[in-house]
DNA sequence: TTGACATATCGCGAAACTTCGATACGTTTT
DNA sequence: AAAACGTATCGAAGTTTCGCGATATGTCAA
């Protein structure tokens, strides 16, 4: 089954919870989905725009397919890519808006320390 | 022994590695030390420029004291805490240029994937 | 409906992380 | 020099993550 796609994890949080010295749910998704290396290197894929598949990510990437599928997920739940499906594939993509809230609240977070 | 605070692992990083389409050592290291609740937990205590020697830190933050030691060395090498040794007590406090430096190599290594 | 294809989920072992108590190291004081 | 104090390191148990193969689910075509 798909994950549910309806709902944004970055969405459902208020702009103001890193303000208030808690370091909301999508931030730290967003964190740990971009400390893996493997993550990382799936995340250069999608340069310029790129969608890829599923398939095509675990080739590149030189994982399995359900690696990818794996990863891709986590990357998603941390507002960095999204997906769509299109006939029997699912298209990734990275989630410009998702990413700069995300790096929104992770500056309002480190501005409590400073 | 104390650590070696000679060499700062965000300094020793080119700045245009993310650029490259690389995920910097140090920016993989500030991402995984912020990934974790108890290391957020901490960085709350150093909020308006605070500076808690390592018993402090463990005492307030419910860990340990070898935890809070060990903890507060991965904030370091993430570049988001600096320590200064003042007799016995070693006193860490925000790094303000480290955290700056880290947000702004994140942000070239998004800004490939947009 | 059946078959083919792509993706998601499951189960598992390997590796890494977290935390602790115990111990070694560095510093100051006596 | 030795004791006292704070911090760093060591070793180990528990937990989490990672990656894989196998399997289930979803989708299109015949």
């Amino acid at each position: 089954m798909l994950p549910d796609m309806s709902t944004s994890p970055i969405a459902s949080q208020r702009p103001s919870a890193a303000a208030q010295g808690e370091l909301s749910r999508a931030t730290h998704d967003f964190l740990t989905a971009l400390a893996s290396p493997t993550r990382q290197r799936m995340m250069l894929l999608f340069a310029s725009g790129a969608e890829l598949s599923v398939g095509a990510v675990a080739e590149r990437a030189g994982v399995g397919q359900s690696t990818a599928s794996h990863q891709l997920q986590l990357l998603r739940r941390g507002g960095i890519v999204t997906s769509r499906r299109d006939g029997k594939v699912v298209l990734y993509r990275a989630d410009r808006d998702g990413m700069s809230q995300a790096l929104g609240d992770l500056q309002d977070y480190l501005k409590v320390c400073c």
